[in-house]
DNA sequence: CATGAATGAGGGTTCATTCAT
DNA sequence: GATGAATGAACCCTCATTCAT
C-alpha cells in the first residue's frame, strides 16, 4: 500500500510489527533529509509510511525522539559493515584508502543514507545530544579508521609524513561534499549532473599524488 | 551580548532608517545559520536586533524575503572584493590559488558570512529561487575564477593537465567543510579545536603537491 | 445561552463528526451577521460552537472557505423547499404572491437564517466570489419565481400590466429591509417593536392594491 | 495631488486646513462602504485623502471616532435640505410624497452618501452608539417627516387610511434596497443594469396605487 | 495495536496607535 | 501642523501532541 512496501519483493502478510520502526524511520530521513528537521510535519512522515499520526507516538516518544532514532537507526548498520571492509586488505594502505573512500560512498553518500551528514550539519546545534550521539559513534570511529590507513601509509613509506588527524578530516571533506551537493543544490537547481564517480576518481587521484612521497620536486 | 544590549537606552527614532536592513539581515544570518530557518522564529531575530517583531515588515515583506535579503545582503559586497583579490597576482598561478583559498577563508570563511555555505546547503531545497540566486551569483563566478586559475596553470606547465570543472569542486570541498564545521558540530560538541591555519596550510600542501606535474608516474 | 453550555461535561468524541460542520456554520452564520465578517474572530465562532479554535481547520479551509460554506449550507436547504411551496397553489397567483412572500418571512426572514441577507449586502463586494455563488443560486431563481407570478397574474388579468423584473426587485424590498432591520438597528436601540405580522399584512395589502388592475385611472 | 483636489475647480493656495476634516471623512466614507468599517484600513484612508496616516489622529482620536464623523458629515448637511424641499408644495400630498422619494434619491441614495444605509446597517450591531445617533438624528425624523405627509394625505382623502408608521417603513424600503443594492451585488457581479429612474417610476406608480382610496374592486 | 478527531500553544503577519523628528 | 518609523496586541493559521474509540 505504500512506497515502503515495495522495498521487500514479498512481504509476509503480518509482518508488519517488527518492521514498522524501521519504515517510519526511513521516512522520517528522507523528509528531513529534505525539508529540514524543524520544517517536516509528523503528518507527512505518517503519510509517507503509510500509517496514521498517532501511530507514530507507539514507537517514539516526540518528533525529537524519532530524530535521535533516525540517526541511529541509520548510522548503526554501517558501522559494522565498514570496520569489516577494512580488514581485507590491510596489507596495502593504498589499496585501503581508496576501499575506505570508494566504499563510503557506495555504502553511504550514494544511498539514503547519504542525507544523513546534511541533516546532522544543519541540526547539530538544534540538538545537541543528537550530535554527541553522532559525534562519538559515526565520526569519531570513522575518523579513527582513516588516521590509522594514513598512520600505517607513512610508516610503510607509501605517504609522505603529515598530520594524520588534520589531514583525515580534509580527505573526507570532498567526499562529503559531494554527498552535501547531491542533497541540496543538485535536486533543486538546474546543475550540470555531475558524474560521482568521475569526481571519485579525479579526487582520489589528486590526493594520492598530494599524499605520495615521491612529489616534491619544488622547494 | 546582543547589538540590543550596546544601544543607548533610547536610541533615536528616525536615524537608523539607512542602517536597518543590515541590522536586522545581520541578525537574521545568525540565527538562521545557529538554528535553520524554520526553526528561527522572527521575535528572535527582532529581538537580537533590537526592534520589535513589528518592524521587520517594514523592510520585508515576509520571512522568505528576508531569507532572500540576508543572502543577497551577505554574498553582493563580497563578490566585487573576491575579484579584485585575483588580478594582484596574475602571473602566478600558485600564488594565485593561495590567494584565492586563503582570501576566502579570511574574507568568508572566517567571517559572519561563513554561516552561509551551511544555510544555504541545508535550505536550497525548501527554497529553490534563493538557491537558484546563490548559484547563479556565488557558486558558478566562483567556480569559474578558481577554474581560470587551474586553466591558466596547465597551460603554465605548473599544473599537471586534470578535469578542471571536476577539480574546482573538490578544491572548494575542504574550504567549506571547514566553514560548515564550525557551525556546526564546533559549536555544541566537545570538539578538539581545529585550529584554522593549520588546517588550511596542511591542505593547501596537500593539493598543491596533488596538482604538481612532478609528481611521480605510477608506483 | 451559546451551544457549548447545553452540552454535557464531555461530550462524546467521536460521533459528532457528521454534525461538526453545521454547527460550526451555524456558530459562524451568527456570528457573521452579528458584527460582519471582518470583525469576527475564529476564537469566538470556535467558542461558540463549543470547540477549540484549530477545529474549525478540520472542516474548513480558511476564514473566507468557512464563509463561503456558511452562505452554502444555509442556502441550499431552503431552496428546495421554496419551489415545493408554490406548486401547491399554481392556480391562483393572487394566493401565490401571499404564499411566497409570508412563505419567505417564515422559512428564511424570521429564522437565523434572516442575517444572510445582511451578511451579503454587507460583504459582497470583499468576496465576488460568494456575492457570485449568492446571485447565481438565491437571487436569481428568487426573482425568476417571482416574475413567474406576477406574469401569470398579468395574463390571467388579476394583476395589471407591469415591467415584472422591476417590481420584482420592488416587491422584495420590504421584506428584505424588515430582515435587515432586525438584525442592525432593531437589536442595538430602542426602537419600537415592530410587530412583523403587522408589517406583513400591511404591506401585503398594499401591494396588492397597488397591482390590482381595478384601481383608478389617474386622479 | 488627490482625488479631492479636483472636487473644487481651484481651491485657494492653502486653505486646505479648515477643509483636511471633510477631506478625511469622505475618504473615510467611501472605503467604509466598499470594504465595511473592520476590514478597512487607516491607511488605506489616508492614501486616499492624499495625507500620512499619522495625520488622522490629528483630527480624530481613534478609528472609531473617525467613524462617528463620517456618519455626522455625511448627515448634517441633508437634514436641512430635506425639511426645505417638503415646505415647498405643502398643499399636494401627493407631489409631497413623490417629492420626498425622489428627492431622497437625487440627493442621497444616488449620490456619494448612498452608502450610509449600507455602511449604517452593516454596522449598527457593532456601534450602538452611532446607531443610536443615526437613529435619532436621520430614521427617526425622516420617518416624521413621511408620516406627516401620509397622515395628510389621508385627511385629505387622496390616501386611504393606513397605519401609517408601519406604511412609513414599507414605503422607504424599496429606496433603501436600491441603494444598498447598489453599493453591494452592482458593484462586484455582472447584474443586469437597474435603470433608477424606470425603478423609482415603477415604484412609485405601485405605491401610489397602493395607497389610492379610489382601489377596491375586491372585497 | 491503530486511528484520526480534537486540542492549544505558538508561529507569521497585520494594523491601530504613538511619538520623535 | 505633518510625518512615517516604530510599536505590540491580536489576528489567522499550523502542527506536535493527546486520547476516546
Amino acid at each position: 500500500m505504500t512506497a515502503a512496501d515495495q522495498t521487500q519483493p514479498a512481504p509476509p502478510r503480518r509482518r508488519r510489527k517488527e518492521a514498522r520502526p524501521q519504515e517510519l524511520t526511513a521516512a522520517a530521513l528522507s523528509l528531513f533529509v529534505e525539508k529540514g528537521f524543524a520544517a517536516t510535519r509528523l503528518d507527512e512522515v505518517a503519510a509517507r509510511a503509510g500509517v496514521s499520526k498517532g501511530t507514530l507516538y507507539l514507537y517514539f516518544d516526540s518528533k525529537e525522539a524519532l530524530f535521535m532514532a533516525v540517526i541511529r537507526e541509520g548510522v548503526l548498520p554501517v558501522l559494522e559493515e565498514g570496520r569489516k571492509l577494512l580488514t581485507t586488505c590491510a596489507d596495502d594502505p593504498v589499496r585501503m584508502l581508496r576501499e575506505y573512500l570508494f566504499g563510503w560512498w557506495a555504502l553511504i553518500g550514494s544511498t539514503e543514507l547519504g542525507g544523513i551528514p546534511k541533516l546532522m550539519t544543519s541540526e547539530a546545534q538544534n540538538f545537541p545530544g543528537v550530535a554527541d550521539y553522532y559525534l562519538k559513534n559515526v565520526i569519531t570511529p570513522g575518523k579513527a579508521m582513516m588516521r590509522e590507513i594514513l598512520d600505517r601509509g607513512i610508516a610503510a613509506g607509501v605517504f609522505r609524513p603529515i598530520d594524520t588527524p588534520t589531514a583525515t578530516q580534509i580527505l573526507m571533506a570532498p567526499l562529503l561534499h559531494l554527498a552535501l551537493w547531491r542533497h541540496s543544490f543538485a535536486v533543486c537547481c538546474q546543475v550540470p549532473d555531475m558524474d560521482p564517480n568521475a569526481y571519485l576518481e579525479c579526487y582520489f587521484d589528486l590526493i594520492l599524488k598530494g599524499l605520495s612521497p615521491q612529489s616534491g620536486g619544488r622547494a
